[in-house]
DNA sequence: TCGCATCCTGACCGTATGGTCAATACGAAG
DNA sequence: CTTCGTATTGACCATACGGTCAGGATGCGA
């Protein structure tokens, strides 16, 4: 689909601001076609097109194929990571985890491209991204384990292994965005509604924080 | 990793058993490159190297790339429709939907790489197998929903809604296979043990079978 | 108005890849 | 041994893709 959309960019004079706007443009274009094609089936051709710029100028922003899927991945690791506050300052289970899933469950309705994204780089061996599995994320995950034991301790919920508690609240919200074609078809083709989505990050809630004892 | 592995194939003289064991080696090779590049990213000359043949023979076999990789899908679905009836036959929730996450989890294990094609395709909006999504897997979905809703109406089970919760098995046992590698980082770098699987299993069942409010 | 840095882009290039083909080897049946 | 269908393979081809580049446009500051 070559749709040539957003024609209608807006050149403000500002000189400063072109660059950051078209990286903007081919960033957004890159992270769809990234998402629907991976990285191997994807044409820095098809990104143009969807941006509605020649080819040679992403060439200008993104000296790579590789930097402008670097850029991609890492803008969602970003927004993945500030969704992990959710977590903080929470008193107890149900209110820390119900409102990581909430935060969790917007984000796979927001940026699905970015989740696929992410998905497909961490099933290709992570082979751009290993060193922040390695540093960032295995720092978070064991700060929020820390937190888990505590509330396990203090009897908030079940003595539940706190590491597959977590890569299930993660499996679980990260499936309505990367697995939101197959969602769809099993809902007669139709894209979720706000209530269905309301329904289904319910549901998670319910069914996660009942099934550690929190509730 | 071109290891060209299998060298030792066997030549038993049937004649009839060559293309089926050929057949055989290029699948699974192809398995492998699918999950680990993608379809774009994987090449006719990779999979040649690792099956060991030449790659006008892999032509010779399966006429396109194409076609290969439809197999590949197709083998992985069945594989995965043959859990379906741990579904089956049971008297509860706990006997039924327990041995489904039992049999998803070892699947997950054993077709990491299958799970990861499947997992690939299905987030590429499944070019290859919509119609399995909108004939076989939506038929095999609207059965157990009314299974559940049985299970639900004999008091056996919390209210849950049955879709989210067949959402929630998928997701998190397959996490285990096409998120493996963010896993194994997690996990000092290495890969689960025999143990770490049956307690990986275990906290699954429990959360989720005490969150439906099963147990 | 001029100079200069930034931005833009059509045309081009080398390479990698999917796929073809013609020639050959193989082995079972007669 | 001959025949014939099956299997094997190196060499080859057309295409598509990532990336380059030289020349030009643009607009800001002086």
């Amino acid at each position: 689909m070559p749709e040539s959309a957003h024609v209608s960019r807006i050149r403000s004079g500002r000189r400063t601001d072109i660059r950051q706007q078209n990286e903007r443009l081919i960033l957004d274009a890159a992270e769809k076609v990234f998402a629907e094609a991976g990285f191997g089936g994807a044409t820095m051709q098809l990104i143009a097109d969807m941006a509605g710029l020649p080819k040679a100028n992403l060439h200008y922003y993104f000296p790579t194929k590789e930097d402008l899927y670097r850029r991609v991945v890492q803008n969602i690791f970003e927004i993945w990571l500030d969704a992990a506050s959710s977590f903080d300052g929470a008193a107890g289970p149900v209110e820390g985890i119900g409102a990581y899933i909430e935060a969790k469950m917007d984000i796979s309705r927001r940026h699905p491209h970015g989740s696929k994204v992410w998905a497909a780089e961490v099933m290709h061996g992570a082979p751009v991204i290993q060193d922040y599995l390695e540093t960032t994320l295995r720092d978070w995950t064991e700060g929020r384990i820390a937190v888990i034991r505590r509330w396990i301790d203090e009897g908030k919920m079940a003595p539940i292994d706190p590491r597959h508690l977590l890569y299930m609240l993660w499996a679980t919200t990260q499936h309505y965005a990367d697995f939101g074609h197959q969602i769809e078809t099993l809902n007669a083709g139709a894209a979720l509604s706000d209530r269905q989505w309301r329904e289904a990050t319910e549901s998670v809630k319910q069914i996660i924080l009942r099934g550690i004892g929190a509730l």
